[in-house]
DNA sequence: TAGCAGTGATTCGAATTCGTAGCAAGCGGC
DNA sequence: GCCGCTTGCTACGAATTCGAATCACTGCTA
């Protein structure tokens, strides 16, 4: 980490303003997940992710990673919305190593249950302040930073 | 809560996007914290607060709000903190009620001593894929975003 | 095909985070 | 000046989070 000049302070703000603006956006959210739900955050990531996206069922570390979460914590979470009956856990067919983790009906459920108080509040703390062209600028920078974030080797890959 | 309509796909991403960035960079700062501190995040943020910021000793509850956490998680980081040197703890002259945390000298060579590698991991995973235009676009939208939400009641403010 | 490094996941113990309850001090109305 | 309410902080217990160690299975290579 071969440390060069010192950061502007117009870019310590860059970074400070983004960290700030997503720990405050997380609490508005964590507020209304657990009051709804419950869920904690992360618990609605991993549900919403396999209800809403594309893959309804998906490998732990796949899930790990996608999330941000170290797999033992995973592990932990996976078991609880196991016990919930709100995902399933079964050996993966291709590699019997792997688990798959799969959204049940009732977590489906739970899903679309919280989503719309859940829209509500990302839409009067974030969006509400935000004009169309605001909001696509703005998505079109962070979906870029994202990417290339997302081009590092993953949490899972640390040395072992 | 009053639920509207759903979310576009494009506003879901906005929010998306955003929380994401901000996991994959803390994660990345965290991993250079603890190595170089060692210091968590919260206690990154704490410290450099006091030490770069403008009033090198604040109120409890004012930290919290600042770094947006539970007053009891920060009676505990602030323990921690004193433990090691890096603040004191002192009953505020104005309000007896009221405990003013300071950064001590090594507080201070602790930061300096962490910013080089600090700066350089932000440099290398957030401000290498901004030029001058989209960094200075993306903090105006973040910082915006950020005073809006603060003018919400702070995360201190909940009922008891 | 036996050996072995690598990978996927869980277990375990230690550290942390949070909400609630409780304590002490301020503040307003009377 | 006193009472009742609020406010600032800490104590406490329960839940969660993490990394390191461990177990099981894969797949490469000799």
């Amino acid at each position: 980490m071969a440390p060069r000049d010192p950061l502007s302070p117009a870019q310590l703000e860059t970074y400070f303003a983004l960290m700030e603006t997503a720990s405050l956006l997380q609490y508005a959210v964590e507020q209304q997940l657990k009051a709804d739900g419950p869920l904690s955050w992360v618990q609605f990531q991993v549900l919403a992710g396999l209800a809403l996206g594309e893959r309804p069922s998906q490998r732990m570390t796949d899930i790990a990673d996608r999330v941000v979460y170290s797999r033992s914590g995973l592990t932990y979470q996976a078991r609880v919305l196991e016990d919930r009956g709100l995902v399933t856990r079964s050996a993966d067919p291709d590699d019997e190593r792997g688990t798959v983790v799969a959204v049940t009906p009732a977590g489906r459920a739970l899903v679309e249950q919280v989503l719309p108080g859940h829209e509500a509040v990302v839409r009067r703390v974030l969006l509400d302040h935000l004009d169309a062209a605001d909001g696509g600028a703005l998505t079109r920078l962070l979906q870029r930073l994202r990417d290339r974030m997302r081009q590092a080797p993953p949490r899972s890959a640390r040395r072992r």
